[in-house]
DNA sequence: ATTATCTATAGATCTATAGATAATGC
DNA sequence: ATTATCTATAGATCTATAGATAATGC
């Protein structure tokens, strides 16, 4: 004895509720979010125009009057769509501390809105990864926008502290891809593949990592030789 | 005036080469080796089953016979393929700097062997890029075999070398993510999406990235506090 | 005799379009 | 009058199978 469907009258093919009818502007912009839902979830050629339409509640015939082909749509969505979350905040944040010297804070501040994008804006790096698989070109595009624009900030800042002997003199780069990457793994693992590789949360592990961070990139303390032990 | 087609009489479509049959056993292994190359590059849903067979120079019947599904390929290469190249090689090695307390060797060795891998078996690195994001919930996988395995080591030799008071005493999950991260974002960026964050070799960014990651791993010097300049 | 292989094709699905219809704005 | 929308469908493609054929091993 299960449970008949009780209000079979209201069963969607019954009563297709009037759904309004969109601008075309709006209809694009649900259209492009519903896409990159669904192409962050499955890629573009696991994506399916008809889920796509059927997400918006209109008809296959409807997307392709807004965009001419699958394809048209994947790089209208490619081109425009950059890591959202408070981009421009997040930059005067990291500016203040740099301005105070503040470098775990400015470690500790990269970290956690790294960890805070892929938490937030998870459909954008899932689809920055499926392009990049995919051979989309975008992680070429992603890295010219924020991501260039990003690292071209921490290098400044890098190669201004190491001229004021704060920061190990080592490679730039190998600097910057040491301060990154922990999060942005971490990150992936979690957010992306499920995949959690730390106990506690992302404030946890960001000043965690950050701590270790701050010890890499500190110039080495003076020593004879590798085994000295700092005899006063 | 383009230069005409010059030997129409070799072309494939005049002269089918008589392809030698192969065992069952053969078959399925060449038809397995050019599926993981298909998949890798392009996934599970962006690889037509006719690609396969074409690859191999066979019908799809003949896919079919093999592979019930093109699920069943597909599951077929994630719960066999490991990362193959000289696993047991790399432990060893790893094995012997530790037992001589290298810390900087052990390091090295790591990343070279992070970055070898990506560099050498780029497809497999792929598969689970592709898997991970897919949902084929291959990572699992992967992170039970090798993964896994390896983490246990490390996290062993983290731990001791803690208690010998030569690491530093954070969370050994927070070093593991550490020590890894960077070359596996090196090694990803550069053999799976093309960009080069680093100028020069392999062994330039492993050496380099050990270095500082050392330094990090490394026991704080004592200070009295943030600011002190030790002053003897 | 066994079995690796092919041809041909079913049936489903997918992108894209043509032409008709109905809601909106003037 | 304009235009957002639908229905219906073409044409391509994709997975999978049925049944026939030819190479191999005994």
């Amino acid at each position: 004895m299960n449970t008949p469907p009780a209000i079979p009258a209201l069963s969607p093919l019954a009563v297709p509720v009037p759904r309004p009818r969109l601008s075309s502007v709006d209809r694009r912009r649900q259209l492009l979010n519903h896409a990159i839902a669904l192409f962050s979830r499955h890629g573009f050629s696991g994506t399916r125009t008809k889920d796509i339409a059927a997400a918006c509640g209109v008809s296959e015939a409807i997307l392709f009057r807004h965009f001419a082909t699958k394809e048209d749509l994947y790089h209208a969505i490619l081109d425009t769509h950059e890591a959202a979350a408070g981009k421009e905040e997040w930059l005067a944040e990291m500016q203040a501390r740099a301005e105070r010297r503040d470098d775990l804070g400015f470690i500790r501040c990269l970290l956690a809105q790294l960890l805070k994008s892929f938490r937030e804006d998870t459909a954008f790096h899932r689809l920055m990864l499926y392009a990049g698989l995919e051979g989309h070109s975008l992680p070429g595009i992603f890295h010219e926008r924020t991501g260039s624009r990003m690292i071209e900030f921490l290098r400044n800042y890098i190669v201004l502290r190491q001229r004021e002997g704060a920061f190990r003199k080592a490679n730039p780069d190998a600097l910057i891809i040491l301060l990154a990457s922990p999060a942005m793994q971490y990150a992936t693992s979690k957010y992306i593949f499920g995949i959690k590789a730390f106990r506690g949360t992302d404030k946890d592990a960001a000043d965690e990592l950050a701590n270790l961070l701050l010890a890499a990139l500190s110039p080495a303390p003076k020593r004879s030789k590798k085994t000295s032990k700092r005899k006063a």
